[in-house]
DNA sequence: GCCCGTCGGTGCGCAAGCTAACACAGCGGC
DNA sequence: GCCGCTGTGTTAGCTTGCGCACCGACGGGC
């Protein structure tokens, strides 16, 4: 159950500043851009701290900027009016959250919530429709990795639908890793029930069973996975399919020196 | 469970020929387009028949081609490697089916299966992307339809994960009516329990409960919906948000004669 | 060093939905 | 008018996950 919540003022810590080299710093949406659009783009982002517990975005409410995640990770969270609540996408450094703003709607029902506290680049609607209109790399790009997230959350709607929660902590837990660096996960099982939408309790249970198999360690909020491989064995195919776009996305990018771009700079 | 299926031949029944007029071979979406944008689509548009348990796209298919549903219905549906499956939108003559072609993917995990026979207009990659590529009104309105189609998906999946049986039958008929003309639904029990992803005994259980409270009638893969208003009620709060984006939708784009436009025409 | 808030563990009863197996009824074709 | 196929109805037993209630244990603040 989620409670009523309080709009965290975020802080930007630095202005037109982009952190180059430590991984962790980086946006790989950001980082796939060539050199002209990055010049344009970089001095109007913003890095901007990602207190946890934070919101992004409520539901419904008129998105101003969009958030590139470099460290941190951002979970769309739909509550529903009795309070329950599921986790629709979850976001780190591989894709930009306020998707709603270039798909022309501004707003949605969801609400965007900090799974894992950090920096993301923030860029304001302004500058944001400005370079997206230019229908350059920058477009092709985000409609791409929207493309990439529309297949998370239709397989996070499959899995809802046949999978046990078991499988579901494991397929969530992959996810999870692959937006972190490093094996360390600072989380209650308290929010990861809220974002699987089931009870406490059966986080609890399902992740005692990856603990006496060895899988994971974990301790009020810090998980550390121990065994991916079995992780990923227990696992649901889900995970998979949502890799395999994910990466597909990466690896089209990544080809020649610039072949993101839908026009070559 | 879902069978091995066949890819059906779709014919082509005229060429460059838009029936105006009658509301059910219409699409809402062509139908908001202003003159000059009408007048170069139009004539690219093919009228293509879309036979009952056709299949559009299967799961990693390259599309070559892109529809709009007049009077037919698509169920965009995830078949799991068990033969599990789960419906991940619904596609009438409010939206367009193949939205992985504009978004720069060109195919999905998921198969595109006939839920109701008829017709739909059919666009071929190449005249698509040179019409998305002008940047005008035709490509705000297929990415803002995108948006109420991620709404869409996104709701499925909360609803998949908290809502009773009943209830998303409720739903799932809602939103079968609105792309219907009339009261009448021609499906099966069990293709409705292959996209809502349960036992069709379990609908069997669920229609037998509407039709004994008289909100529908069935017989033998013919379905009367005869008190809409109750099944509103019976319904969780799922399709209100899906419908109210949708209208949100369309809402925007008859404001004056022609604000679908991103630039006015 | 105590207190209290947060986080995690456990047990019980219950309901929804699943597997599996089978019965039957409408309807079209011959 | 019979046959067989497709579509629907019913039953029994089981598993998963839920609601609820409560306990325990860690750890930071004073």
């Amino acid at each position: 159950m989620i409670p009523r919540n309080t709009l965290v003022a975020l802080s930007t810590t630095q202005d037109g500043f982009m952190l180059q080299g430590t991984d962790h710093r980086e946006n790989l949406l950001l980082r796939a851009l060539c050199t002209d659009t990055r010049e344009r783009i970089y001095p109007r982002l913003k890095l901007t701290e990602i207190p946890p517990d934070g919101v992004l975005y409520e539901s419904g409410d008129v998105m101003e900027d969009i958030f590139f995640p470099t460290d941190s990770i951002i979970s769309m969270l739909y509550v529903m009016e009795d309070g329950h609540s599921a986790e629709i996408a979850m976001i780190g450094n591989e894709g930009v959250v306020g998707i709603a703003l270039f798909m022309g709607g501004l707003s949605t029902p969801s609400r965007a919530i900090v799974q894992s506290a950090g920096h993301a680049y923030r860029l304001s609607r302004k500058h944001l429709m400005a370079e997206f209109n230019l229908h350059g790399e920058f477009h092709h790009l985000l409609l791409r990795y929207t493309q990439t997230l529309i297949t998370q959350m239709a397989q996070t709607s499959v899995c809802n639908r046949h999978h046990s929660i078991d499988q579901q902590l494991c397929r969530w837990l992959l996810l999870s890793m692959d937006r972190h660096n490093g094996d360390n996960i600072e989380i209650t099982q308290e929010l990861i029930s809220n974002l699987l939408g089931v009870r406490r309790e059966s986080v609890t249970k399902a992740a005692n069973k990856l603990q006496d198999a060895g899988v994971i360690q974990y301790q009020r909020g810090h998980i550390t996975v121990t065994d991916r491989a079995e992780l990923e064995r227990r696992c649901c195919e889900c995970y998979a399919v949502v890799r395999k776009e994910s990466d597909r996305l990466f690896q089209g990018l990544t080809d020649p020196s610039c072949s993101a771009a839908a026009q070559p700079c």
